[in-house]
DNA sequence: CGTTCCATTTTTTTT
DNA sequence: AAATGGAACG
């Protein structure tokens, strides 16, 4: 282990001000690629080797549980102590101190934590009549209610105009306590009403935790902003790293005045700017910056490299997604040194590239998409666990209390709920309870099922030695769940039984315990992001939002489509430079090579669709980059013809510049075809009555229409298929 | 009660 | 292409 001095002589002037900063607050303004969380890891270990801060006295805060990995790691190599430092996710350390002060919150220690589809399925059953997207919408604005510390009681004008909401917010967060579970937003509210409640475990709390760091400030919420403030106290010392230029969690309710206002928030804050970059090559950096610069409200950073070296940007403008995935493959199959990242706006983007990648047999890395721990399945093992740490938790029971099916149906359902005890509410004695009453058929379901749950109660008092996945197993086997998703996987072709098994293996590290389980649930409720990788693969496939903090030699942006990305929709300029710093964000992931591909049409919601080109492309100066073919490079013909007249591009080629406004694709995306259907047909549907054909198109060879009925509302249909009549007229 | 079929629709990003 | 929610059927 090198001496702290030395690490400090690798900084640079700024990086070795911000380690050696004393006061009370700083605030580091940290470009991409600016070295951040090598000053944060060196910071720690000089607070600890050079100052003597006790390492269990330091908190430092991340974003994502990778970032907060690699922290460790990097710590502990330049000082073993740092080993006792608190380096959590926010909402890991929202979690932690529930768990250790959860007598204090009225919560059983053993609560676990609702996703986002778990927190809709409460929902679900508080509002049976409202439909899936109705009550997507509330759980939104709830999270966002939550992001901004605020209660049902509160008000809630600043989320959404909806006077439902209230009630909806009320109901939901009753049931929530009464389950005693919580969702991602209590990691943090909980851990503020804790401070501000309790003056004992306050005041230790804060005692503890003398030196607080974050990074990645400027993707924090509210919420995160009030949890810090109040683990502040005068004495303490607060350092926060952020990039107001990489803001791109706006969405999930992340404030970039966090940023703004820290020096107002706290005194005496000295501000810090890191704009040397060491990770890219001066072109991809001015690219970044000319992006960057079409942004109002930043604070105003430029970043600068000494490497002058450096191959331009590459703009490829592609035919469709196939050329773009070609366009792809020719660049891994180049001999090319390090690795390559493939970047999308969506995960289904990924798809594309993974299917051929598998035919071709590229080894590949996949971070984020589909998640694992939400596939069915998964969820179906996960409840089963659930259920166990916590039978109240009316979600899981569900979910599971009928999967394979017993014969409990939702009448049956009903029943049981009926048997609760209302101080109590465990859901399993109240369906022990209902099999007296209940006719033949579901009783015997409902003994098949408590048979699953006592059984792996029984495993896990009485387990010595082995480990948790074995629990998951006898439960698997127990309930019918193994053999019914074998027999689907046989169905299907799917590979569920694969993926159960991974879970199972995930398990095996825990101990067969009430802890081992409650940990197990814990860390995998926080920490979604297992990247299914290939150890020696030299591409990974990626959304821009997941490579924060990433880097890589060669990037590939893809998909630089209007209405892909950006995305923006509703015209909301904030929105649009959200998109924009997402960009930002893509090209400054590059540390030598830089491509950005762009296709003319897509499939979009199965059906082929037409793109301009996205507006980002129009606003970089021609002399920054450089232009691929019109087509993918090793396709000779010419595909790309059937823009030729209105193509954008060459009016952008000629224009030499990327001016601003050049020609798009002529008004709607597709031309109107004759069909059966043409545009001003009137025509009466059963459901929505008389109404006219506002446009039509195909689809193949298949006649999709979409009618403006006079009550007011737009459908779309196939007349084939629909009850749909032409009439003369209305 | 459970399954299958049909018409219709689809906010994208994540702790 | 995939999901949702209703209806129809066994």
């Amino acid at each position: 282990m090198k001496p702290i001095h030395e690490s400090l002589e690798l900084l640079n002037e700024q990086q070795r001000n911000a380690v050696l900063h004393k006061g009370s607050a700083l605030l580091i303004l940290a470009g991409a690629g600016s070295g951040k969380t090598r000053v944060i890891t060196v910071k720690i270990a000089y607070l600890i080797e050079e100052l003597g801060v006790d390492p269990r006295s330091i908190l430092a805060v991340t974003f994502t549980n990778k970032a907060a990995g690699e922290m460790r790691e990097r710590a502990r190599d330049l000082s073993e102590a740092a080993e006792g430092v608190v380096i959590r996710t926010f909402h890991s350390f929202g979690a932690w101190l529930m768990r250790r002060n959860a007598a204090a919150l009225n919560l059983s220690s053993n609560f676990t934590i609702y996703d986002d589809d778990d927190s809709l399925s409460l929902l679900a059953t508080l509002y049976p009549e409202k439909s899936r997207q109705q009550l997507k919408q509330y759980n939104t604005l709830i999270s966002r209610a939550k992001d901004s510390c605020l209660g049902p009681d509160d008000s809630l004008e600043d989320i959404s105009g909806d006077p439902e909401l209230q009630t909806v917010y009320a109901a939901y967060e009753r049931r929530l306590r009464e389950i005693g579970n919580s969702d991602f937003g209590d990691l943090i509210l909980r851990p503020i009403e804790l401070l501000q409640s309790d003056p004992a475990i306050a005041e230790r709390i804060r005692n503890r935790f003398s030196v607080i760091l974050v990074d990645e400030y400027q993707d924090s919420n509210h919420a995160q902003y009030r949890l810090l403030s109040e683990l502040y106290r005068p004495g303490s010392y607060i350092c926060v790293v952020g990039d107001d230029d990489q803001s791109i969690y706006r969405f999930r309710g992340a404030e970039v005045k966090n940023i703004l206002n820290f020096p107002e928030l706290f005194d005496n804050t000295d501000i810090i700017k890191l704009e040397q970059n060491y990770r890219s090559t001066n072109p991809i950096l001015e690219l970044a910056g000319s992006v960057v610069a079409n942004n109002q409200g930043r604070l105003g950073k430029q970043l600068w490299t000494s490497r002058e070296d450096g191959a331009l940007p590459v703009i490829a403008r592609l035919s469709d997604s196939d050329a773009e995935v070609d366009y792809v493959l020719r660049l891994i199959r180049d001999d090319f040194e390090g690795e390559t990242a493939i970047l999308y706006r969506t995960n289904a983007q990924s798809r594309l590239f993974e299917t051929r990648f598998l035919q071709e047999g590229i080894p590949y890395r996949i971070v984020g998409t589909l998640r694992f721990y939400e596939r069915e399945e998964i969820k179906d093992a996960v409840a089963l666990l659930k259920l166990i740490a916590n039978p109240k938790d009316e979600v899981s029971f569900n979910r599971i209390i009928n999967k394979p099916s017993r014969g409990i149906g939702k009448s049956a359902l009903a029943d049981i709920k009926t048997h609760l005890h209302p101080a109590r509410g465990n859901l399993v004695l109240a369906a022990e309870y209902a099999m007296a009453s209940a006719r033949k058929r579901t009783s015997t379901g409902i003994a098949a099922f408590l048979d699953v749950i006592r059984g792996m109660e029984t495993q896990l008092k009485e387990s010595g030695g082995g480990h948790l996945g074995e629990l998951i197993n006898s439960g698997l086997e127990r309930s019918g769940l193994a053999q019914y998703y074998i027999n689907q996987d046989e169905i299907a072709g799917s590979t569920k039984i694969q993926n159960l098994e991974e879970l199972v293996n995930a398990a095996s590290l825990y101990s067969p315990d009430y802890e081992g389980l409650v940990e197990f649930l814990e860390a995998i409720e926080l920490d979604s992001s297992r990247e299914q990788s290939d150890e020696d693969a030299m591409v990974t496939l990626i959304t821009m939002h997941n490579t924060k903090g990433l880097e890589f030699d060669r990037v590939v942006i893809t998909g630089l489509e209007d209405d892909l990305f950006p995305r923006a929709d509703n015209g909301d300029p904030d929105a649009l430079e959200e998109e924009r710093r997402l960009f930002y964000v893509a090209i400054t992931r590059a540390r030598h090579e830089l491509h950005i591909t762009s296709c003319a049409s897509r499939r979009i919601h199965g059906r082929i669709q037409r793109l301009n080109p996205s507006r980002f492309l129009g606003e970089i100066p021609g002399e920054l980059v450089e232009f691929s073919g019109r087509s993918a490079p090793d396709t000779p013909g010419d595909p790309s013809s059937i823009f030729s007249d209105e193509d954008p591009w060459a009016a952008w080629s000629r224009a030499g510049q990327g001016e601003p406004g050049f020609s798009r694709h002529s008004g709607g995306k597709e031309e109107d075809v004759q069909g059966d259907y043409p545009r001003g047909q009137a025509v009466y549907h059963d459901d929505y009555g008389p109404g006219e054909v506002i446009k039509s198109m195909f689809n193949g060879s298949e006649e999709v229409i979409i009618v403006r009925f006079q009550s007011g509302q737009t459908a779309q249909f196939i007349p084939r298929f629909s009850g749909i009549e032409k009439i003369s007229s209305f």
